[in-house]
RNA sequence: GGAGAGGUGGCAGAGUGGUUGAAUGCGCCGGUUUCGAAAACCGGUCUGCCCGAAAGGGUAGCGGGAGUUCGAAUCUCCCCCUCUCCGCCA
């Protein structure tokens, strides 16, 4: 959510950033509401302060005719508060919904663009690997290997599911554990097991709802109140950041001193892919539900510091990919890719043969991970203030970041150690979590 | 699922219709004292919104919502949550 105050002053600022983010709003509208539900207020509390002041000279009278008559005059005046407050509640109530659509503007260094396409790439890691074979896609791979199993996936769970069998689910295992001790145990993250079933709040507070409402599953029926519906959550993300949450009244509970917060956690993510229909339908790449290792830092209101924040958790991520060897590059992405929610985004592509288009050399990288900057754009909605060494009380600023995402990253692995023969070496790293193996091979 | 108890400030815990944002204690911050510290003593210490350049003022908040009343933490109704006991399940 924006800083409503800052909208009213600087509306122009806004109405670009939606512009460059391809967002249409209207802020006039917010504005429009915003002054409606502002005079109301005003006038309510100017009656309610009236009506304080005779209310508690009425209790002083002794005289009991006297007291009548006073009570007689200020009952006038209950029904005109009883209108002005009613007048700033409904205004105020469309402005919420209002203000939740605005985007967070991007931010300076954000390069202007419409979409993907306009995305830049930062840096390269790695030498993408020449084969001396005509290497095999993950699926195929998987499949003689007898450790993917798709078939099977979508007669029990539909179009974008599979199994990971044996040596397959170890691998999954085995990656999703290297990125979570290589936080917990090197990066001094605090892990988490975080819900995946959460309520509307959070998804709203995180800011995945209202705009992305159609990317999540709804579990439950609704009951009078509605409070039965539950969200299956996309990532940990939600989880790891809305932890911290506050009532609006409540005082912070975090002071400056215990940020930065660190936490990662591994949880089962969940999504809809609405609107991808016919993309990516083959293989692991799009699927339902995948399992993600996912950081997020929660730091002091302070631009520099989450610029720091987010190239620090960026080379964590590429730290796991540089442990296992796979060549990647990194994107700044464009205001027209950026979501509402950020004021920058970053991605990892990782290389994977099986995306390479033989007409371009520079294709075959596909988006494994995505780091996220928001400001104060999760911290207003969920309330996640602190109070200052100076005694003031500020918003958090929050991040966040992929670690690994499994099955999604097995692309690369399986597809970049493959061999000729069709068997996929095991990477070093990953050894120790399978029990010392070092190839997989059919039926073994 | 059945029976009971309860939800008040950072924490503990008073308060059952009239200057109650709310006693008291603890904690925290500042000061006095001390060579320094502890103790003791004194003072301060919630948040949102609105108006204001600021100082300050107004308004709202005692789990949430609705109601009664000139006036509600206190009375009524609905909902949510927590705890204890019993049952059931893992």
């Amino acid at each position: 959510m924006v800083d409503l105050k800052d909208l009213r002053e600087n509306p122009e600022k806004y109405r670009r950033g939606a512009e460059l983010k391809g967002v249409k709003v209207d802020i006039d509208q917010v504005l429009r509401v915003d002054e409606q539900h502002r005079s109301a207020q005003r006038e309510f509390e100017r009656y309610r302060a009236e009506q304080n002041e005779a209310s508690k000279l009425i209790g002083k009278i002794k005289d009991a005719s006297e007291k009548q008559a006073s009570i007689a005059r200020v009952a006038d005046l209950k029904w005109k508060v009883k209108d002005a407050e009613e007048r700033a509640k409904a205004a105020e109530t469309l402005v919420q919904p209002l203000l939740l659509q605005i985007p967070q503007p991007p931010d300076a260094d954000v390069p202007v663009g419409k979409d993907a396409g306009d995305n830049v790439v930062l840096y390269r890691w790695g030498q993408p690997r020449k084969f001396d074979f005509a290497p095999r896609s993950h699926i195929e791979l998987g499949e003689a290997l007898g450790i993917l199993d798709f078939g099977a996936g979508v007669k029990i769970a539909g179009s974008r599911s599979y199994f990971l069998k044996g040596a397959g689910a170890e691998l999954h295992q085995a990656i999703l554990r290297l990125a979570l001790d290589l936080m917990v145990y090197e990066k001094g993250f605090t892990q988490m097991t975080v819900p995946v079933l959460v309520r509307e709040v959070a998804m709203k507070g995180t800011g995945f709802f209202p705009a992305g409402r159609e990317q999540a599953y709804r579990v439950g029926e609704p009951d009078e109140t509605g409070e039965d519906v539950r969200y299956l959550t996309g990532t940990a993300e939600v989880g790891l950041t809305a932890y911290q949450m506050h009532e609006e009244n409540e005082a912070p509970r975090i002071s400056e001193a215990d940020l930065p917060l660190k936490y990662v956690a591994v949880s089962t993510c969940f999504r809809r892919e609405a609107g991808t229909y016919g993309k990516d339908t083959a293989g692991l790449y799009r699927v339902h539900q995948f399992d993600k290792c996912e950081q997020v830092v929660v730091c002091r209101n302070d631009v520099e510091e989450s610029k720091k924040w987010h190239v620090e958790m960026l080379s964590y991520s590429e730290e796991v990919l540089k442990r296992l060897n796979l060549p990647f590059r990194v994107i700044q992405c464009c205001t027209g890719d950026i979501g509402v929610k950020n004021a920058s985004m970053m991605d990892i592509e990782t290389w994977m043969p099986s995306r390479q288009n033989a007409k371009d050399p520079e294709s075959g990288y596909g988006e494994t991970h995505s780091a996220s900057r928001l400001y104060e754009f999760q911290a207003r909605r969920l309330n996640l203030r602190y109070k200052g060494a100076d005694g003031k009380i500020r918003y958090c600023h929050t991040l966040n970041n992929t670690v690994v995402a499994s099955p999604r990253i097995l692309i690369p692995i399986l597809e970049n150690y493959q061999n000729a023969d069709g068997s996929v070496t095991i990477p070093e790293v990953l050894r120790p979590y399978m029990g010392g193996r070092e190839r997989i091979e059919k039926g073994k």
